[in-house]
DNA sequence: CATGGGATTGACT
DNA sequence: GTCAATCCCATGC
């Protein structure tokens, strides 16, 4: 089993990091995936939250690389992001969808009647199946048990396929949705641009 | 203080 | 295809 990715990895710009993080794992407790699509945001355009500065709810986006930043959304589903760039800057990467690798049978047994490809395409079916939920929002994602943790993929870089982001209204013309050309776990339909 | 809108999902027509 | 669930928070009066 690899290191956790550094914090390093995590302090760089948004975008190239939701790129790299294609074909890594993620992991937490007895649950594991492979990174199949993510997607970034960045204080500087208008579909991020840090867009309209610090508050209760945001703090963490300002935070430390490599922290979790986990929120509610329609008050419903958790969605799990890692925080990168600088302090006091706001953005992070949103996974989307993982290929389960470790633990299937727990994440079948935690999103019972779902088929297999179900359960973790996309981002609050993947916190269900992982476990993850607001509990981890703010935390330091540095390989402490209990928490989620990521790690580097093996082999050679996934090819890549890159299109707007699911789900939003603002800054839509952006190509910030990174997915695994070719990979059946996605959510929704692949975009049709390259890497 | 009231209102409206989400980085979604799953059930139903 | 359509739509409700459910809550945080930004916005506007």
């Amino acid at each position: 089993m690899s290191a956790p990715l550094a914090a390093g990895f995590f302090e760089r710009d948004v975008v190239d990091v939701a790129r790299e993080l294609v074909g890594a794992t993620l992991a937490l407790g007895d649950c594991a995936g492979r990174i199949v699509e993510t997607e970034a945001y960045d204080e500087t355009e208008a579909a991020c939250h840090a867009h309209a500065g610090v508050t209760a709810r945001t703090g963490p986006l300002f935070g430390p690389a490599r922290h979790a930043y986990v929120y509610l959304s329609y008050g419903i589903h958790e969605l799990f992001n890692v925080v990168t760039g600088p302090e006091g800057h706001g953005a992070a990467v949103l996974i989307r969808a993982i290929e389960p690798t470790e633990g299937i049978e727990l994440m079948r047994a935690r999103r019972p009647g779902r088929r297999d490809r179900e359960l973790c395409s996309g981002p609050g079916r993947l916190t269900l199946a992982l476990g993850i939920g607001l509990a981890h929002n703010a935390l330091a994602l540095d390989g402490t048990p209990g928490r989620p943790v990521l790690r580097a993929g093996e082999g050679e870089s996934p090819q890549l396929l890159s299109g707007p982001r699911i789900g939003i209204t603002k800054a839509a013309e952006l190509p910030w949705r990174f997915c695994e050309r070719d990979n059946p776990w996605i959510s929704g339909r692949p975009p049709s641009g390259g890497g």
